[in-house]
DNA sequence: CCGTAACTTCACAATTTTCTGAAAGAAGCG
DNA sequence: CGCTTCTTTCAGAAAATTGTGAAGTTACGG
């Protein structure tokens, strides 16, 4: 019983990561990148050829590079090239790509200056003026915090499945 | 120097609004909605009536209309009567709004139904499959936590702006 | 109860987004 | 060095989304 053979129930698998995909684009990602990274999180290796991925997905090269490039920029996934070859790898950040979907560092700090812009237009003596602070004293709450929890993230993820190689096993 | 008056430098309000309401729709929200948020958010009185709406961002009522709809139905405003008169006020939710933002149960309650499926279509003992797992046990630590850390925001806020009525002035 | 003001729904037009095929651009291999 | 294989870019067709006007519905006030 070769589980972990290629042909390994195709169809369940295709359902999975069509609606792992569903739930990423309600979440506001584009289709293309959704339906990209859930192929690719789901595939043993946790990496994928261009090639796979567009047979995988039915799509063209063209969309497979344009879903790639925005997962790159965001630190969903990493490229590797394939030595000997000049085929490209694309490969889940293993434990660090919930990390990037979760920080969201750059968004958190744009609306925090925009809010900061939003105290000096209203005064920060109006209610509104005060409202905006309040909600920048959250989201600069929430930044630190989240900082932390990631941290106790590690910690409770070693202890879950052991320190040695969880999901980094590469790299 | 009636500064809290109508035509408070509705020219820097406005310009608030659209960049506060364009960082928004960068992070998945749709447009409408996020300028409609933003407006109420810039207003004193934290609440609108339709028409107000309508006249501030240049919209007909059936775009108010809309937006209103979406952001009811994700808690992040409130709709009010007005008494005595059939007009409908909307008023963002002072201290709760940011938390269904963050909060967002619904989202990462379906995600974890879609990783449980996946890592019943592709075995538990599989390399994909344990990938998952992790994936969802992340997700399972941060429902926890979030629920923690927005408690320990409400004791900071209480203490930041004085426990008697920081945002919550109304209702 | 009727008149009317406020809100909602619906179909459509306009815009925007998305994905493809075709062609151009790299980079290993012989 | 040129051939071949893989990837990217680009223009455009197809599809989805968005916002409007107009008709419809609700419910207050008289």
């Amino acid at each position: 019983m070769t589980e972990t053979a290629g042909g390994r129930d195709a169809e369940a698998v295709s359902k999975f990561v069509e609606s792992f995909a569903a739930q990423l684009v309600e979440a506001g990602m584009q289709r293309m990148p959704a339906r990209v990274f859930a192929a690719l999180l789901s595939s043993d290796e946790g990496a994928l050829t261009s090639v796979e991925l567009g047979e995988r997905l039915r799509i063209s090269p063209a969309a497979v590079s344009g879903a790639v490039r925005y997962l790159t920029m965001t630190h969903m996934i990493a490229r590797e090239r394939e030595p000997g070859s000049r085929r490209e790898r694309y490969r889940v950040h293993g434990d660090q790509w919930y990390e990037a979907l979760t920080n969201r560092e750059a968004v958190i700090k744009r609306w925090e200056t925009a809010l900061r812009e939003g105290v000096a237009s209203l005064g920060p003596d109006t209610p509104a003026g005060r409202r905006m602070a309040e909600t920048l004293a959250f989201f600069e709450f929430v930044d630190e915090e989240i900082v932390k929890m990631m941290e106790r993230w590690r910690g409770r993820r070693d202890q879950l499945f052991g320190e040695g190689r969880s999901l980094a096993e590469d790299r």
